[in-house]
DNA sequence: TCTATAGTTGAGCAATCATTCAACTAATAA
DNA sequence: TTATTAGTTGAATGATTGCTCAACTATAGA
C-alpha cells in the first residue's frame, strides 16, 4: 500500500483520535483562527501593530517609523483592515489609524511573554 | 520629491513618533515574534496544534485525524520542533508528538476567543 | 534473514505573498 | 485655479512556502 495511503488502516491509537477529533472547531473556526495568525506573523505587520498599540498613528508617521514607502505600509494596513485588526478615521488629508479591538493587543502580549520565556537565541 | 522618499520630511507627527520608537523592543525580539506567530497560521499547523494540545499523538494519528499523509505533516512537525514549539518521544518505531510549553496553547485560547468574540463570519 | 511499517528528508512544483512602481483621488494652501 | 501632499490601488515581480513524490532509515514481527 503506497505512502499516500490517507489513514484508516495505518491508524495507530483509534481511540484517542476520536476523542480528539470530537474536541476539534468546526473548520470554519480553525481556518479563522489560522488566517488571524498568518495576519500577525508578518514583521512588517507586527511593527504596525506593535507601534499602534502605544498611539493611534496616520500611514505617514508609520511609514517613517519603519523607514519603508507609504505604499507598502498601505498595502499591509488595507490587509489589516479587512480583517478588522485595525480601524481608522479620517481628519482632513489625513487617515488615522488603531487596533480594533483589545484581543490584539493581547496576542500581542502573550507572544511577546512566550518569546522573553525562551531566553536568548534558538 | 518621489513617493519613494523614506519620509523625514514626510513626518506628520514627529514626538509621537519618537516616543513610539522608544517603546519598540529590539529588532530580533520583533522579528521572532512574527516567526511565532506565523508558524501558528496556518491551517494545517492550527490544526496539528490544537489537536496536540489536547492529547499527544503521534504522526500517523495526526495524519489520519487531519486526513493527509504522513510526509506532509512530518514536514510541518520539523518546521514546529525547530522552532520549539512542540517536542517529542521515541517508542519503538513510534514517535510521540505533544506541545512544548504552555505558552503555545495560551495563544490558542487567545485566538479562539478572538474569533469567537467577532461573531459569525466578517 | 526478510518483509512491512513509522517516520524523515530533499527536490520540484504550484500557489501565495510582500514589495515596488506608476497612476490615481482627495484635501490643503498659495 | 494650481500645486502639493496624504493616501489608495492594481499590476508586475521576486521570494517564500506547503505539498507531493520518491527514496531513504530504523524498528518490529514472522
Amino acid at each position: 500500500m503506497s505512502e499516500r495511503t490517507v489513514c484508516s488502516i495505518n491508524l495507530i491509537n483509534e481511540a484517542k483520535v476520536k476523542a480528539v477529533r470530537n474536541a476539534t472547531p468546526h473548520e470554519e473556526i480553525l481556518l479563522r483562527l489560522a488566517e488571524t495568525f498568518k495576519v500577525l506573523g508578518d514583521p512588517t505587520r507586527v511593527r504596525i501593530l506593535h507601534a499602534l498599540s502605544q498611539e493611534e498613528l496616520c500611514v505617514c508617521d508609520i511609514a517613517s517609523l519603519l523607514s519603508t514607502t507609504k505604499s507598502a505600509i498601505s498595502h499591509q494596513l488595507r490587509l489589516l483592515r479587512s480583517l478588522r485588526v485595525v480601524k481608522f478615521r479620517k481628519d482632513g488629508r489625513i487617515v488615522y489609524y488603531s487596533l480594533d479591538d483589545s484581543h490584539v493587543g493581547n496576542l500581542l502580549c502573550e507572544g511577546l511573554s512566550h518569546i522573553m520565556s525562551q531566553g536568548v537565541s534558538p
